[in-house]
DNA sequence: AACTATTTATAAGA
DNA sequence: TTCTTATAAATAGTT
């Protein structure tokens, strides 16, 4: 769409790469939005620049990539061990159980295993932990959030008691008239 | 663009909302593609359906989705650990260096530390420890992914001895004459 | 930053 | 559902 049919590849000129990158990046984001609206659904879009400057769309407003983030990994963290286990790397036995972080003891004893291990870790191993890890950082995102929720509504709780003292003093006042 | 307007709100009969759906969000992946491809820059798009589908696009290939997203939290940690400390939570010293994640075994001090503390994490720990996990997770991550092109290079060493032992064989044969 | 000639996306319709 | 087509929207090059 434009004066000329273009070529779909990295645009050479650094000037007219900067430009398009612009005005792309602006409609791209307008789509999110639209198709976010239009079918009433959750989107995210994440850019990085090669500066590495980042620009982000969420539907759910900017700030909550983070939790699509969770929620894309939620879901295709099963499909990717799956596809992995499947594939020409499954060292161990056929049948192990899914694994699931319970406790920072868990993977506190998993962390230690492998940083004792010296090199003698697999692949397999790297893939454990990067489960562990992840869940363990779901974790501390969900009490974290509790955690600034809880001390909010401590703050609004301690506000409401003043603006209710205040209330009280205001009421012990002569009434103004007229 | 279409037959005619659209005005910018959900779509109300479910059947075409389906179908634009469908429409948009294909063409929404083909600009995020084109704009990867012209401005040469890393995109990654997430969506959602209503039904909890989820659908992905990402310019380093599908299942890079989580590689952009550790990117993205790292560019958008620093900030968040910014706003939420000069907002109304800062409980630690004024000038904290920037937390780094150095070796598993920090790691595993931090999270013995925070598990042995009982309830008495503060928000600020949980912080701590989102950033620590957070950089174990990357590392970790980047780490398998090392490995797993190790042993594809082994394999296909190995296939390319085979390949020459049989080129080698081939080369014992007569040859075919008419 | 605006302007348009074109190309591209897509809403309805078949 | 998939294809077609009239129309809206995006945008490449220009100013």
């Amino acid at each position: 769409m434009g004066r000329r049919k273009l070529e779909m590849k990295r645009i050479d000129d650094k000037n007219s790469r900067q430009v398009t990158f612009s005005k792309r990046r602006t409609g791209l984001i307008k789509k999110a939005r639209e198709l976010s609206v239009l079918c009433d659904v959750d989107v995210a879009v994440v850019v990085f620049s090669s500066p590495g400057k980042l620009y982000e769309y969420c539907s759910s407003g900017t700030d909550s990539v983070g939790h699509m983030l969770s929620r894309y990994q939620e879901s295709s963290l099963e499909a990717e061990k799956r596809t992995i286990q499947e594939g020409a790397y499954q060292e161990s036995g056929s049948n192990n159980p899914c694994p699931r972080f319970r406790t920072y003891k868990e993977l506190l004893q998993l962390v230690r295993m492998i940083d004792e291990e010296g090199n003698e870790v697999s692949v397999s191993d790297m893939i454990e932990l990067e489960h562990q890890l992840n869940h363990a950082l779901m974790d501390t995102r969900s009490t974290k959030e509790r955690k600034l929720t809880e001390e909010t509504q401590q703050l609004k709780m301690k506000m409401q008691v003043e603006s209710t003292k205040q209330t009280q003093q205001l009421a012990t006042l002569p009434l103004f008239k007229d």
